[in-house]
DNA sequence: AAGCCGGGGCC
DNA sequence: GGCCCAGGCTT
């Protein structure tokens, strides 16, 4: 391996990193040595998009409930998605309960511990598939979430925040980063991310107490940038995520078949906007008709 | 590559 | 009120 001035860089920006992670890191449940690899997977689905501080009591619910994989499989997909609450994107939570199935179906009961094999499950993508391999099995993996996206960006391309989309470039740089020692390699996946999730955050960054602003590439620029970056906007009121959510709060809370339609919780909706969204849900195999005639419907 | 999919809390 | 958050799936 050639020792240039860059690649030396990079080892102390890792170590720095994997210094602080020992110190600094959070005690949650999901990193306890007892934690097994059933619970790192729930907990990595989870937080897909939802904050840990949310996470964290529905977590502990569905271990309780559901231990292993064979007892989320035994139970109803309907328990399943009642028991996500109000985490969000109610499609995970189908997708943890078909995932269940697909690991008593084809590997026993188990866990795989491949990334190869994690990818082909319902809801695990590439994030979640390294994150599993590295965590609940202290593999090696590429593990590049928004938060890791963003401590690269900032300390090696002076960027204030990462693209869009994740690019070619982006892969490339973070493969390139991961210690060759699997133990090392998990640390700074844990560490990077621990970093973004407290130190380097998207809106307010804490430079004066991250380990690694002497080697940041834009804190030396002058960290600027933040204000004008362009961001995705995400539309909420009234628009069908909120109408499909309205719906599955109200049939969350019904243990019996509702009449969605002119129910009173849901009169401010147009009709049209009602039915279509109702349909979306049927079609995601998150909400069944019970009684097309009267119009019910259930989990 | 782009669009869609929740919801809560913080600034 | 804008903005962010341990992404994945479909087209």
């Amino acid at each position: 391996m050639p020792t240039t001035p860059q690649a030396h860089r990079d080892r102390r920006i890792v170590e720095q990193v994997t210094t602080w992670f020992a110190r600094e890191a959070r005690d949650l449940p999901w990193r306890r040595a007892d934690c097994s690899p059933w619970g790192v997977l729930v907990s990595e689905v989870m937080l897909q998009q939802t904050p840990v501080v949310r996470v964290e009591p529905v977590w502990h619910e569905w271990m309780r409930r559901w231990p292993s994989p064979a007892d989320l499989a035994g139970a109803d997909q309907a328990d399943a998605v009642r028991a996500w609450g109000r985490l969000g994107y109610p499609r995970r939570a189908k997708r943890l309960w078909e995932c269940a199935r697909a690991l008593v179906e084809h590997h026993g009961g188990e866990v795989p511990s491949d990334e190869e094999s994690l990818l082909a499950l319902p809801g695990i993508g590439a994030y979640t598939a390294a994150a599993v391999a590295a965590f609940a099995y202290g593999r090696r993996s590429v593990v590049l979430d928004t938060n890791v996206r963003r401590v690269i960006g900032r300390a090696w391309e002076a960027r204030a925040l990462p693209p869009l989309h994740q690019t070619v470039g982006e892969r490339e740089r973070a493969a390139a980063l991961v210690p060759h020692d699997a133990t090392a390699a998990v640390r700074w996946a844990a560490g990077s991310m621990e970093l973004g999730a407290l130190v380097c955050t998207a809106r307010a960054p804490r430079c004066d107490e991250c380990p690694i602003a002497a080697d940041c590439a834009w804190l030396a620029a002058g960290a600027q940038g933040l204000d004008a970056a362009p961001r995705r906007v995400q539309p909420w009121h009234g628009t069908d995520r909120q109408v499909r959510g309205r719906i599955m709060a109200l049939l969350r809370a019904a243990h019996a078949p509702v009449t969605v339609g002119g129910h009173a919780s849901l009169e401010d909706i147009e009709p049209g906007q009602l039915d279509s969204c109702l349909d979306s849900l049927v079609d995601d195999g998150l909400v069944r008709a019970v009684d097309a005639q009267r119009g019910t419907y259930a989990l």
